[in-house]
DNA sequence: CTTATTCATCAATTATTTTTGATTAAATTG
DNA sequence: CAATTTAATCAAAAATAATTGATGAATAAG
């Protein structure tokens, strides 16, 4: 059994609701940390909303690869899913993206 | 010899510029997307500088993993370094961090 | 009801990032 | 100059993340 205290432990120990802040932008930044979600995100910027056969076809990935990106910037809510039909449409999550980056990035990876 | 055709291959085809952006911006988030050097950039937001040592307290963490993360926020140009004497210290680099990100983080990560 | 399309998920492999402990370099102090 | 302090760097190991190709689920269309 390993008792050695971790950094987490110990910063989780003296300011709970640093580390919770810390480890909230982690996740989201980790989402933009990647060209290709990046240009997932500039492809929904430009048009709105796409499908992941309009990625696949822009960004030259296989599908399953998008699904990957997709569902990790989902899970960071800087994107939303609309599925209709067999389609499922991604938009840009506004308020969480603009909250996170500059107004100087609007129309690379946000919109104003 | 692999001759198959890259993701960065095809776009940098394509439009190079728009590549190099979204490598740019890569970098930085990257830098972003991890809680320790999120920490470190509130120790430096909160103090306006801080040397190693300073942040080898707060952090709890041993001298060679800050020097190890300082370094990916200085490659990434979001903080700048200042020796004096046999101390190092580190300040926000403020116009590129101002850049990035939102006002709504300041006094996180970020100071106007 | 069978076939085709769109997309999510999974397990195994590969690649990348982080940690660890030691070594090195530069400046300071006695 | 010898000893100490501060911090950068390095190579090996450990931990995480991304890719790959296949499978499965849901909807639509013939």
């Amino acid at each position: 059994m390993d008792k050695s205290i971790s950094y987490t432990d110990v910063i989780s120990y003296t300011d709970v609701s640093l580390k919770n802040t810390f480890n909230l932008y982690e996740k989201k930044f980790k989402a933009l940390a990647d060209q290709k979600r990046l240009h997932i995100l500039y492809e929904i910027t430009q048009h709105g909303e796409v499908c992941v056969c309009d990625l696949s076809e822009k960004l030259h990935l296989p599908q399953s690869k998008l699904s990957y990106h997709l569902k990790i910037l989902m899970d960071a809510k800087l994107i939303e899913k609309e599925t209709r039909g067999t389609w499922s449409y991604y938009t840009l999550n506004h308020s969480e993206i603009n909250h996170v980056l500059s107004e100087e990035l609007c129309c690379l990876f946000r919109r104003d």
